[in-house]
DNA sequence: GTAATGTTTATTATAATAAAAGACACACCG
DNA sequence: CGGTGTGTCTTTTATTATAATAAACATTAC
C-alpha cells in the first residue's frame, strides 16, 4: 500500500553502478552531493545507504564510507511496473472509445479500465474529471462514469466550435504584416501539399499529418491558453476519427488538398472576406466528413 | 475508513418515521418495496431492518416482520458530516482564491485545503484536474499542484476569448427572425437596466446580477455545450472578481448600463456591423474593468 | 564556521477497505 | 407454475490509512 518506491529502486541502481565505477576502497559522495547528482531528496538517498551498507557494499555509517565490495548484477533491485501518467492517458482512451466502438452511454467501470491502460485508478478518476469539462464523459448521480460519447450531436457542436475559433484565428492571420514568420510558414505547406499531389495514389495517407500542421500553423496565429487548450481536444477527436474512417480514404483526401490550396490562397489575397470564405468552406466539409464518418461506425445503422 | 454511511443514516432516519407512523403490530412493506420509495438499494433496506431488529423495533425476520415498539427520539441516528460535492466546490475555491489573495505560484496543499473547505482530499484533486484544462492550477512535476493564478496574461487571454465567444453569439443573434423568443427578452432586460437607473445612487450593487443576465441572454442563442462550459467559467472569474473590486463601483456600473443599452440598440437595429462594434466596446471595457481590478489587488503594485 | 549527518515533520500517491449497488438463486404463496 | 420476496454473493465505488518521499530543523565533526 501507499506510493511505489520507484524513485527509491531507480536511484538505487544508479546508485550500483556508481559504487562499480569508484571501485573497492573508494570513498562515497556525502548524501547532499548524492541527492543532487540523481535528483532525488536526502531521505531516499540515506535509504539507498542504509540498503548499501546492509548488502556489505559499502562500510561505516556517517562521514566515512569506503566501497568494500563491486556490487553484482542480482544486486540491482526490481521496480514495481511503471505506470502511465495522466497526461499519456488522452490518447489510449480515444482510441479505446473508437476502436472498440464503444457506444454512448456505456458505463465505464474505472477498477477495469485501470488496469487494462495500466494506470491507477485514481489516475483514471482525475482524468475522467478533466474530461468531463468536454463532455465526453459525465459523472453519474452516486458514482461512477458515464461515457457521453461522439454523438451526432456532438460532433455538430465541435465542429461549430471549430470554426468559430478558427474563423477568429483567420481574421487575425490576414491582418498580420508580410514579414511575419506565418508567410513563410504558408509557403512551405503549399509546397508541400502540392507535393502530396503528386504521389497521392500511393501515399494518400500522409494526409492527416500535413492537415494537422496546416491548422495548427493557422491557429497557432493566435495566442491565447484557451483557445490551444480547445485546438488539443479538437484536434485529438479528429486525428482519432480519421484514422478510423476508411471509405473513400483517397478521393477525400484528394478534395481535402484541394480545398486547402484554395483556403490558402484566400488567407494570401489579403482580402477578409474571401480568406473567410474559404476557411468556412473547408470547416464545413471538414464537419461532413467528421459526421459520416460517424454514421459509417453508428449501432443504429 | 472508506465510504461514508450517509446514505445508510439516512434511509434509517426516514424507515424510522414509517414505523411511527404505521404504528405498533403494523407490518414492515417488503424489501423491494422500502429500496423503491426511499431510493436506496435492497443491501442498504437490508442494513436498515437488520437494526430495527436489533434495537427490538421489529420482531421476527423475513417475511412477516411487524412493528414491536414505538421508536423514541434516541433511535434517531446521527450521521457523519456531510462532505461537499465536487460541484459545490468550483465558487468556493474562487471566492478563497480571491478573498485571500492567494499570489500566482502558490503551492496549495491539498490535505490542509481539503479540511478547510470540508471535502475529501480525493474531490480536491480531481477538481484540480478539471481546473487544470482551464490553467487556473497546475499540476506539479513530482505531485502537488501550483495556482498559476490570475495574472494579467490570463485576464487579457480569458477576456480575448470571452470576446470571440461573444461575437460569434451576436452575429447569430442578429439574423435570428422577429418572433425569436430572444427580443422579448432583450426588451425585458432594457426595462430593467433603465429601471435601475433610475434607483443607481443606491441599489448599483444590483448590477451585477443584471450583467450576469444580460450576458447569459446573449449567449444563450447559441446552444453549443463547449461554449456554455466556458461561459460558466467565464461568469465565474468575472463574477468573483467584480465582487472584491469595490472602487468606483458606482461609477462603473452606471457607465456599464449606458453600454449595455447602447449594445442592445445595436443589436436590434438590424445591422450587423453596427451590433458587432457596439459589442465589442462594451466587451473592451469589461477587460480593462477585469485589469484593473487584478492591478488594484496586486501584490507586486 | 562550514559541511556533513541525524532527526523530525509534512505531504503526497496508492493500497486496503467499508458502504452501496446489483446479480443470481432459491423459497414461499396464491 | 408464475410472480413476489428473501438469502447470498459479487462487483464497484468513495474514503481512509499508510509507505514513500520531500524538506525543514538540529546536531555533530572537522
Amino acid at each position: 500500500m501507499a506510493r511505489t518506491n520507484t524513485r527509491f529502486v531507480e536511484a538505487f541502481n544508479e546508485i550500483l553502478t556508481l559504487c562499480e565505477e569508484t571501485g573497492i576502497g573508494g570513498a562515497m559522495p556525502s548524501e547532499n552531493a548524492l541527492a543532487a547528482q540523481f535528483d532525488v531528496s536526502r531521505t531516499v538517498v540515506r535509504g539507498v545507504l542504509a540498503r548499501l551498507f546492509d548488502e556489505g557494499i559499502i562500510s561505516g555509517t556517517g562521514r566515512e564510507k569506503l566501497i568494500q565490495r563491486l556490487p553484482t548484477p542480482a544486486d540491482q533491485m526490481q521496480g514495481p511496473p511503471v505506470l502511465l501518467t495522466i497526461e499519456e492517458l488522452e490518447g489510449k482512451f480515444l482510441d479505446w472509445v473508437l476502436r472498440m466502438d464503444v457506444p454512448p452511454g456505456t458505463v465505464l467501470n474505472v477498477a477495469q479500465l485501470a488496469k487494462e491502460f495500466s494506470v491507477a485508478t485514481h489516475t483514471l478518476q482525475e482524468f475522467f474529471s478533466s474530461l468531463s469539462r468536454f463532455s465526453i464523459v459525465a459523472r453519474r448521480p452516486r458514482g461512477g462514469w458515464e461515457l457521453n460519447g461522439f454523438t451526432p450531436d456532438y460532433a455538430v457542436e465541435l465542429s461549430d466550435f471549430r470554426t468559430v475559433l478558427e474563423l477568429n484565428s483567420v481574421r487575425h492571420l490576414v491582418e498580420l504584416p508580410p514579414q511575419h514568420p506565418i508567410w513563410a510558414k504558408l509557403d512551405k505547406l503549399e509546397a508541400d501539399h502540392r507535393e502530396l499531389l503528386q504521389r497521392i495514389d500511393t501515399d494518400y495517407h500522409d494526409f492527416s499529418v500535413l492537415d494537422e500542421a496546416f491548422h495548427a500553423a493557422i491557429n497557432g496565429v493566435v495566442t491565447n491558453r484557451f483557445v490551444k487548450e480547445f485546438q488539443n481536444i479538437i484536434s485529438l477527436v479528429f486525428h482519432y476519427h480519421f484514422q478510423w474512417n476508411k471509405s473513400d480514404e483517397r478521393t477525400r483526401n484528394e478534395a481535402a488538398i484541394h480545398e486547402h490550396l484554395a483556403y490558402l490562397d484566400g488567407l494570401r489575397s489579403g482580402d477578409m472576406t474571401r480568406a473567410v470564405d474559404a476557411a468556412r468552406a473547408h470547416l464545413m466539409t471538414s464537419k461532413q466528413t467528421l459526421l459520416n464518418s460517424l454514421r459509417v461506425n453508428s449501432h443504429t445503422g
